[in-house]
DNA sequence: TTATTTTTTACTGTATACAAGTTGTATTTT
DNA sequence: AAAATACAACTTGTATACAGTAAAAAATAA
């Protein structure tokens, strides 16, 4: 494994994804050049090259004079969210069953078996950095290059949603998992089958549960414990 | 009109843009980064930097080690085009309709003015660029971060479909830019009036009608020329 | 002449120094 | 004391010089 600065921005450029996508980075974090490029190796002009190319994936916000932010998510995100997903997502798995290649399929599989591995024993952001590849390999399926830059928008804060999403604290929650792998499986089947239609149906499915799995988040249960022993810790 | 980089930056980001939308830099062009750094007194650093951006958008591939080059027109594209565009804009339109402000309506109406006047007085480039621009417009009215990404990278090739689009060639093809100005003007009535069903179907009618133009330069009426006096040109 | 290796040339990628801009703090003014 | 201004520290943006890499040209061997 060789240190030279081509893979050191390779480097760079990944960790900043998966902080991002694991929320390690907070969205809305101000990042430092100085800090980022010593702790890499790296030069400021390279790294700010990764800046811009993040920023162009939907990453970063840039601003001109000010430093780059871990891309927001505001209230509205999660309507104009669950608004685009099922429709990107069923054009992409519908395509995916059309297109994909032996080879894809294989891949697609082998991250399957990585989620459910992550699943059993891993911890929330390996589940979600697993899920993520998962539904990566779905978009490389598709191989359509106009829907891609959405569907990969669209994965970003899927991931971020699903840090809480794979953080399960109630049985229904742990249950919802379990059906959300089961529906993978089901996916590489449709695909495998070349079934655009099952396909379609199960992007819309794992849609839904995605969303009833936040709304357990958004409408938690009433809590139950005496007055005065209140779980809440002091403010920060 | 200061000239400091900030907007020297700007101006070269702009003027690659217009360039390749409108096929002055044709697709698979490679760019010279001496030559542009000369041409808009800039330095290469943050040149590379607008090439990152611009790759990000679509409008440049980069290859590590290699001359950033205009983002290739395959065969396949033009499919993968038809099948992604009516979906996008069919949601892109629903939502404008569902949101847009009086202010963006109102530029809107600025716009299609322009595309009207470029249809009887401009140049291909201008047309193609004022519809461009109406179409960004409603991009923008949509306000959903996770469209827009797929719909951007869309107009970045209807631009460049519709260099050849807008120069007719035969009565029936000005007959339908014609046609598609007044389509412009039913968006814009369906969208003042919060119409989403309307829009929607107006979306679809829009890139029918773009599907027929092509068609019109895909199988061209026979040739009706005596033989040796053929218009074709001798090859490259 | 043809194929292969070496050298040259041109271009891409990175580091560093410097310029410009922003933010926080201290000083002055009312 | 509050507001406004000026200054200082820090961060971002740009230019230039240099290092690394790929393609082209020249030279050598078959």
């Amino acid at each position: 494994m060789k240190d030279d600065p081509k893979s050191r921005k390779t480097d760079l450029m990944e960790h900043l994804k998966v902080s991002i996508l694991t929320l390690r980075f907070q969205p809305g974090t101000d990042l430092d050049e100085a800090l980022l490029s010593d702790e890499f190796g790296l030069s400021r002009t390279p790294l700010r090259e990764v800046f811009r190319q993040l920023g162009g994936e939907g990453y970063l916000d840039l601003r001109t004079n000010r430093s780059a932010r871990v891309s927001e998510m505001s209230h509205t995100t999660l309507r104009d969210f669950f608004l685009a997903a099922p429709m990107i997502y069923g054009a992409v798995l519908r395509l995916a069953a059309r297109n994909a290649t032996l080879a894809q399929i294989e891949d697609l599989k082998t991250a399957q078996l990585a989620f459910k591995s992550a699943l059993r024993s891993g911890s929330a952001a390996d589940r979600a950095l697993a899920n993520n590849r998962f539904h990566e390999l779905t978009g490389e399926m598709s191989g359509n290059v106009y829907l891609l830059p959405s569907f990969n928008r669209l994965l970003i804060d899927h991931a971020r949603i699903g840090m809480t999403f794979y953080r399960p604290q109630t049985a229904k929650m742990t249950e919802n998992l379990a059906e959300a792998s089961t529906q993978h499986d089901a996916i590489i089947a449709a695909i495998e089958a070349n079934d655009e239609a099952a396909a379609a149906q199960l992007a819309e499915e794992h849609w839904n549960l995605s969303r009833d799995q936040i709304e357990l988040f958004v409408m938690p249960d009433a809590l139950d414990v005496p007055l005065g022993l209140s779980p809440l810790s002091k403010p920060a």
